[in-house]
DNA sequence: ACAGTGCATCGAATCGGTTCGAAGGAGACG
DNA sequence: CGTCTCCTTCGAACCGATTCGATGCACTGT
């Protein structure tokens, strides 16, 4: 393969005027910047990125940590990597995805090795292992869920406070006194992902506040368990009037289930959820329900970490940025 | 961040004798060894990746390509692209993930770059245009899908002419004489998803060989029209007694369709399709169907990449391997 | 004619590893 | 006792880029 070198024996010039040429830090005169252009072809000359890393330390690669639980409803995953992955090719940066099981210390062998000059971590949970490790990493790093402590990183989330409250408040506008609410699985309590008690405590408060009645259950998450335990619930609670949805594989069942015990929506129920536009389309979901924006949270966890990279020093306060709630009216409310 | 000079300072040696420390390339005394380990973990070294990639030319990366159509199913892709980590980080190595549109400058640009030690290719179609670049680059590659050329690549693919086969034997036998089949979108077949039409045609060769009619149609692939396409299929073609799916969203979306329609399985429809276990899981699809494999699929594709790069020379001749289809029975035909 | 300025280019150092050849010392052997 | 091996270890070269300081040269102003 050619190297710089071969490029400026050919152009008849020093390799350092070939790496001028090719960043323009200094003025090179057109003869020559144009002999080195025409090398450059005819050689088919790439720099090296090992190479280049290793002078600039600069490795212009993203590290984007992605956790897939096996109990997950996985489709919605891909929602955030593909926005990140657009948004780093934008600015340059190629990215490297790590779905290793034991992420702290796949985190650590990524940068520690400076393969990455910058990190991503998705679906973060209060107590992330993965957070600690990256506090004493040398790159900055970005993050899309809520932790514990955000000091030092960059943090991007839903307000799911605001979207049970709105949801919550849709219903009661309508006159809904008693509600069912499905929240994720136990396991993502369990395990810490914050925004599942967000959005349940926030609704329960709302609730309470207005004197309505509702009804929590943790979700299933796998097939058949979700279609039995959502008969289950109708059969327990025929009282209520409306159920709220904060659950990717019940939500995605529902339709079925409620079709086969002849409950209409809205006139028998009213429905409302919380997902993406994109994951309502796949799953043909008729439901009125909060946006989660996966694209949003992505992009933006993408521009943050890409403002710190190339300005180390400043580049402001570190911040948890909540992205505003909008709701999608599909009439499945009255 | 310390280099291998801080940690040869530290132990007193020089900087190849830990470097053969830790390679363990040439014999080093044990009393060293150890001096050199405390030095390592006191410091917390860990070896530069560019500059060992400079050294080496190995960079212990995989560049995985994939291809998003904003117009497709998206939930299948991501299938593949798990294992695929899995495997390649069960080798030793970390995934670089391309989701470019321009995918064949994106190749070019990585493989010319020597960002990678190998190129996994994913959903390729008959006449790819990444496959001429992947010929021309220095690294291996492996790809998920069948093109038109197979020479200088290790292709690996279901076999989808012997699923057809299966599933046509498989409602002749029970009798069935006109068969609805629904194929990819339009779109497959127009840029080349050489899967649509090897399924297809196979499928239509069986059953003219046995006199049985087969009525086949492209499908849909965004909701609502998938549901008010398969209903205008089903009211065209109340003779048919079954139907074979070789289509995702439409499959995904099937079972509300019939139950709409107050049509029952295996009672009054047979349908079979084929989609892999864990998308079978997540719709919760009652049908028989052929198992695609993902899984055993993306790990292959690791496999044999991870042969070559270990040993450019050898590794023996280029190959095609047709995964071979497996039946799941699950009772929606009689 | 001469110092001063700016442009274009070069050479050398550097980034942080790996690897080859050589060298020093200990032990085996004739 | 001299020579040969083997075991350890070292020093230097190298991988392929970037970047700093220096140099040569043309041009300006005095």
């Amino acid at each position: 393969m050619a190297t710089i070198g071969d490029v400026a024996r050919r152009a008849g010039v020093s390799r350092s005027t070939v790496s001028y040429a090719l960043s323009g830090k200094r003025s090179i005169s057109s003869e020559t910047r144009d002999r080195i252009h025409e090398a450059i072809v005819e050689l088919g000359f790439t720099p090296n990125a090992g190479a280049r890393a290793l002078a600039t330390s600069q490795t212009m690669v993203i590290g984007l940590f992605v956790h897939f639980f096996a109990d997950e409803f996985s489709p919605a995953m891909l929602q955030y990597v593909l926005p990140i992955s657009d948004a780093a090719r934008e600015a340059g940066y190629d990215i490297l995805m790590v779905t290793e099981t034991d992420a702290p210390q796949a985190l650590r062998r990524i940068t520690s090795s400076d393969m990455v000059d910058g990190i991503v971590l998705l679906n973060v949970a209060h107590n992330d292992a993965r957070i600690p490790v990256l506090r004493e990493a040398r790159q900055p790093g970005s993050m899309v869920g809520l932790p514990s402590h955000t000091d030092g990183v960059d943090v991007f989330d839903l307000d799911f406070e605001e979207s049970a409250r709105i949801l919550v408040e849709h219903l009661r506008e309508r006159g809904h006194r008693s509600i069912i609410l499905i929240t994720p699985q136990q396991h993502v309590f369990e395990r810490g992902g914050a925004y599942a008690w967000r959005f349940r405590d926030a609704a329960l408060e709302r609730a309470s506040r207005y004197g309505i009645q509702m009804f929590s259950y943790a979700g299933e998450t796998q097939q058949p368990a979700v279609n039995r335990q959502l008969n289950e619930i109708l059969d327990d609670r025929p009282e209520a009037t409306a159920m709220i949805v904060h659950n990717d594989a019940a939500i995605a069942a529902l339709p079925t289930v409620l079709h086969d015990r002849g409950i209409g929506v809205p006139d028998d129920l009213s429905v409302v959820g919380i997902f993406s536009e994109e994951f309502g389309r796949l799953f043909s979901l008729p439901y009125t329900a909060v946006e989660t924006s996966p694209d949003e949270l992505g992009r933006s966890a993408v521009q943050a970490l890409v403002r710190r990279m190339v300005d180390p020093a400043a580049a402001g306060e570190y911040a948890v940025r909540f992205v505003e709630p909008r709701i999608t009216d599909r009439g499945s409310t009255r």
